[in-house]
RNA sequence: GGCCCCAUGGUCUAGCGGUUAGGACAUCGCCCUUUCAAGGCGGUAACACGGGUUCGAAUCCCGUUGGGGCUACCA
């Protein structure tokens, strides 16, 4: 299949071999969103072939990788439903593969290289200045330096021609090799570096996708120089852009929440990361919101743009803030029900119908669940958490006649419906010659403990008349100049 | 420094030679209204710049500028 100039095509649809495609992260640190992203767009475009999706994890850096990052990777991936399909049996059925246990392999495929002249013992000391200096020849070359010299293992790149591969986003790509140093394909201990044993699994695991950020870009000739050296057949590439900070830098940790796990515990949904993150350098014509079946079914390469992206939190609030209105007021509310528990609110005596309703009342209002939590206090028979600022500004000297006459109306009040309640309220505000409001706000602050709030009818109603009355009686004694009753 | 990638409102983007340049977030205004939200309606706001190619360019080519990446015995 070859390229016609000026148009996308969808090389996968030419693949012979079936689909195999994998996200491969290194436990140096949590499962950030531009990892996750790439996890993401790995399996959608995995589960809209039909094909496979393998996790493998990358630790080969001794010095930075630990078990905890994996457990969080792992945890990360469970949490935003990016199940991964095959894998040995280490911690379970379906436990993702791991570098370090496949050493053998890079080994093997090492000494291939060796003995055909591809690689070559190398005793340099590490260069740290890279930055400045343009590659020099290495002086291990023609050596042949024996296993005894110890050392790393370089690979030989070619002093001429041009290294080429098909990108599925940038279309076709071709470098220099004059301009590819002498790079290392094992480290002195032994064990492989990123771009060999990136290639040997790859191909070991059949992948036939490579979709990983666009930072790889500049990496991969040299990948595919080892691909051919080894004979192998290379996988078709596609690197996706990638994600920056509000100052076009690359997006971390000092520009906010960057890690899945922190968003987690900020309380956002995981169909709104997945949701956000999906939009962020993909789009499907005007497609907002989606949940990941809906993504699989439209997800394409395609779509993938070529720029880096702003991660942008105002709009991951409105995603998020939409998902909570989407998802169905139950599945909101199991989501909602442990962090009311933690919050201390005498949830289990409730009708899960109740729940479900003063939960949706708290929805319009909200971004994240806590933001649920924080406001439902009220719903409860706990103490209130008195806004003093509101109850200054409204629970004011005059209002407390007010106060009184309603609590003395809604007590013979015996339908405790919205309808009957809200004639209830707007018939005491005519009787007393004041506004529906001057009567309203005074009972807002009452039965809330502050001046915003959900509709006082619903919100009365959903209290519960007994609670009202004792919150009406309550706020009385919070009127400056009003002596405690009794 | 060398090599590479990228470029539509503040942000995410649609657009793939002919459009009044569309949508979303944010922002502003109006409506709704018992508060705060939500919601509805409307507004401000973009093709980085300069050359080409073409009857015609946001769309194709070159350059400039700007941003990003790689240049490790990190991944």
């Amino acid at each position: 299949m070859e390229d016609t100039p000026g148009q996308r095509r969808p090389c996968y649809h030419g693949f012979m071999r079936p689909p195999r495609l994998r996200f491969a992260p290194s436990p140096t640190g949590y499962l950030h969103v531009g990892g996750a992203r790439t996890a993401l767009f790995n399996w959608a475009l995995a589960r809209r072939l039909g094909g496979v999706f393998v996790l493998r994890i990358e630790d080969t850096d001794r010095q930075r990788s630990e078990q905890a990052y994996v457990d969080a990777i792992l945890d990360a991936m469970r949490w935003l439903g990016l199940d991964w399909d095959e894998g040995p049996l280490v911690g379970g059925p379906h436990g993702p593969y791991f570098q370090m246990e496949r050493l053998e392999r890079y080994q093997v495929a090492a000494e291939r290289l060796l003995q055909t002249g591809a690689a070559y013992r190398c005793t340099c000391p590490a260069r740290e200045d890279a930055e400045t200096t343009a590659p020099v020849a290495c002086p291990c070359v023609g050596l042949a330096l024996p296993p005894e010299a110890g050392g790393a293992l370089r690979f030989r790149t070619p002093d001429e021609g041009q290294v080429t591969f098909g990108d599925m986003i940038h279309g076709d790509m071709s470098f220099p090799c004059a301009d590819i140093e002498d790079f290392v394909l094992l480290k002195a201990d032994g064990v492989p570096t990123y771009n060999f044993a990136a290639v040997v699994d790859d191909a070991s695991m059949d992948i036939t996708h490579v979709v990983r950020g666009d930072d790889h870009l500049s990496n991969t000739p040299k990948q595919v120089l080892v691909y051919r050296a080894l004979g192998l057949g290379v996988p078709a590439f596609a690197h996706i852009p990638m994600i920056l900070g509000p100052d076009r830098k690359r997006l971390s940790k000092r520009h906010g929440a960057v890690s899945i796990q922190q968003f987690r515990e900020d309380g956002y949904l995981p169909e709104a990361l997945t949701n956000y993150l999906a939009r962020l350098g993909w789009a499907h014509g005007d497609m907002e919101l989606f949940d990941l079946a809906e993504l699989v079914a439209v997800f394409d390469l395609e779509g993938v743009g070529k720029a880096p992206a702003v991660f942008d939190y105002d709009k991951l609030s409105w995603v998020q803030a939409s998902w909570l209105k989407r998802l169905a007021p139950e599945t909101l509310t199991q989501r909602v029900l442990p962090l009311m528990r933690d919050a201390g609110l005498p949830v289990d005596g409730d009708a899960p119908e109740r729940l479900d309703a003063l939960i949706q009342t708290l929805v319009p209002r909200s971004v994240t669940l806590p933001d649920l939590v924080s406001q439902a206090r009220f719903y409860f028979d706990v103490p209130l958490a008195w806004d003093e600022a509101s109850v200054a500004k409204v629970l004011v000297p005059g209002v407390e006649p007010v106060l009184q006459a309603l609590r003395d109306r809604l007590s013979g009040l015996h339908d405790w419906g919205q309808a009957a309640l809200e004639e209830a309220f707007r018939g005491l505000a005519q009787d007393l010659g004041l506004k529906a409001g001057a009567v309203i706000q005074p009972a807002r602050v009452a039965l809330t403990g502050r001046t915003a709030s959900p509709g006082m009818f619903e919100l009365a109603a959903l209290m519960g008349k007994e609670l009202v009355l004792r919150r009406l009686e309550e706020a009385l004694t919070r009127v400056p100049g009003v002596a405690l009753p009794g």
